[in-house]
DNA sequence: CTGAAAGCGCTTACAG
DNA sequence: CTGAAAGCGCTTACAG
């Protein structure tokens, strides 16, 4: 074994916290007493107040003895007399499920960041009593509100105590309390988008392979395909829909069936399904997009992009989920009233599905 | 369009936060009251301070009335008191490149809540004034210590704000200041881990495919497949060594190279490489692990497990990394001097690699 | 067993 | 132009 001892129970180093011998971070007052004026003084440069009438050598006396000093505010302090606080909870079921959850917590930050506001984050994983203590830590810090976040989009019950905060739910909704502001990805348009990159590559007969699990993106994203085959004039056909597990395996799984619709497209329910589905159709002596056009959902990064040939998909936008959130939370964007606001999922085409050669 | 409208510069919603018609939250003062008792018994009865003797009918008292008030205590003020904060800070470097970030913050999180601190987190996408800002937030919430983060394992430097905190460098060390607490990735082990899966399998003659782009990764990997093959009584061969891109496009192109050199396995720096390496043995009508076994490094989720074969490789524990840094910060784990604690690449055996089939 | 008082580090009217 | 004072919501000795 090369790797270092880990030793979690030492009792040499004992878990209370060692006492530090920092010195005693510098105050406002201290900065006043150098600066020789008073707290009053010192506050109002700081905050640069426009109605404050300080001399500018005042002004200057009290900038370098910060300087010299080294003085941060405390924003605690600053808090406690503002009655508010200047953090957004982020409470998320599942960071460890999938590398989207990465992606909400982004948007959110950024956003956040850009309005003077610090993200506080909670990951629960979806255990209840987590999830009570994260949200109890986040209204004792006084959070400007809350985004309540799910790893997938579904329909969520929201925990009594959020609504002693202002919240809103990213990638969920509440179906008993329509009046929840809520942000989701726009299913039903993203699926349309994928099955328009198949029409506009001049496919007719497009195959669906939808999910087994029951979940809104399961019906937006057949609502979506029936709705652009619609408006392309070609009638549903019920038998060109499948269904199989969202993951690679079921993508494999499926290529027997898939192969008895002779269809020259076909539009999965998830980018890991494509995935399987490729090492299927290859195994088959298919080739992508000649002998069959593919297009996923999700954009999946380390995924989509990289399998061979690059796969045509459309992308779940995460972090825009969370950046929406934060607005919508700080009434920058408008809710919608008594729906959900539906983000809008981009199509990314790449070569699985060829160009369509005006005949 | 089906999505929405937004609204981001709508004058009807102005950046400034709402007046939200909240009542005022309940103060311990209005507990007190309620309850009868001065503020410093119900302080006393919330905390449960063990030398406080309170009668049993006065703490029932104060108890109904926090219950029937719905008293939150401020933390601001509790932490103004204390002068310390309940908060542990990490800035990350890349949560938008991969999946990795995500799980450092979970592991993080996790540990740090078992110790009762919350995460204050900020993403800098490697900007350095960003990452000065987020510093100085940090700073200025007096948080008991920070976490400073890159996505991948590498060298960096101190920023030097960051010195006014208590800090431990995660997946990163600084090569400046060797004093500086750090946590990494044991690359070499895991090197010498993935050879030895093959090392396993029966395999003598096993190429490597490492990085072209220069990172301890690729140094430590390296010294970990000839630390196993020196173990097994294998000499080195330079010529077993190739270099690619680390993606599935790498991995891919290097398939001729690779098959020149009359090897039963490989050993790819990464899962995406292996990943782009089982298209190119495909298309060589080569299978896994029958005439070639592979193995790679990562386990990145999404990928490594659902591989076909399932790809054998070993982890990169992010999840760990986040939970040691924390520990370490709290002074729970002990920091090797000098040097940055190493932390176990775990191996995961799948079967891109058969068993060896004792002859 | 319990209360009055001081103080944590700030900001904000209010005087002057 | 600047200072003295009160107060944000808590906790902690100190009395009694």
């Amino acid at each position: 074994m090369i790797s270092q001892e880990k030793n979690p129970g030492n009792a040499a180093t004992p878990d209370v916290p060692v006492t530090r011998d920092h010195v005693h971070p510098v105050t406002l007052r201290e900065v006043a007493e150098a600066a020789g004026v008073s707290t009053a003084t010192v506050s109002l440069v700081i905050n640069k107040k426009k109605n404050a009438r300080i001399a500018d050598e005042t002004r200057q006396r009290v900038n370098d003895a910060i300087r010299q000093l080294g003085y941060r505010p405390n924003a605690m302090a600053k808090n406690l007399v503002s009655g508010t606080s200047k953090f957004i909870g982020l409470v998320a079921d599942g960071v460890a499920t999938t590398p989207f959850a990465g992606q909400i917590i982004h948007g959110a930050q950024d956003e956040a960041w850009k309005h003077g506001y610090a993200l506080l984050i909670a990951n629960t994983e979806g255990n209840v009593d987590l999830e009570k203590d994260a949200i109890a830590m986040m209204l004792e810090y006084k959070v400007r509100g809350i985004l309540y976040s799910t790893w997938f989009h579904r329909a969520t019950k929201v925990p009594s105590t959020l609504r002693e905060s202002d919240f809103v739910l990213v990638n969920c909704f509440s179906p008993d309390s329509p009046s929840a502001r809520a942000v989701v990805p726009d299913e039903a348009q993203g699926g349309q988008s994928a099955t328009e990159i198949l029409l506009r590559g001049g496919h007719r007969r497009i195959a669906f392979i939808n999910t087994t699990t029951p979940a809104p993106a399961k019906d937006g994203r057949l609502a979506g395909y029936r709705a652009a085959l619609d408006a392309a004039g070609i009638p549903f056909d019920p038998s060109l829909v499948l269904e199989a597990y969202p993951d690679q395996e079921g993508g494999y799984g499926a290529t027997g069936e898939l192969l008895q619709l002779d269809v020259s497209a076909v539009y999965c329910y998830n980018d890991r399904m494509a995935m399987g589905l490729y090492d299927g159709l290859r195994e088959n002596g298919l080739s992508i997009p000649d002998d069959i056009a593919v297009v996923g959902f999700d954009n999946q990064e380390v995924i989509a992009a990289h399998l061979r040939p690059p796969l045509s998909t459309v992308s779940l936008p995460h972090y825009e989920l969370g950046a929406a959130g934060v607005r919508m939370l700080l009434g920058i964007e408008a809710a919608p009233d008594g729906a959900a606001l539906k983000i809008e999922c981009p199509a990314v085409e790449r070569s699985s599905v060829a160009l369509h050669s005006a005949a």
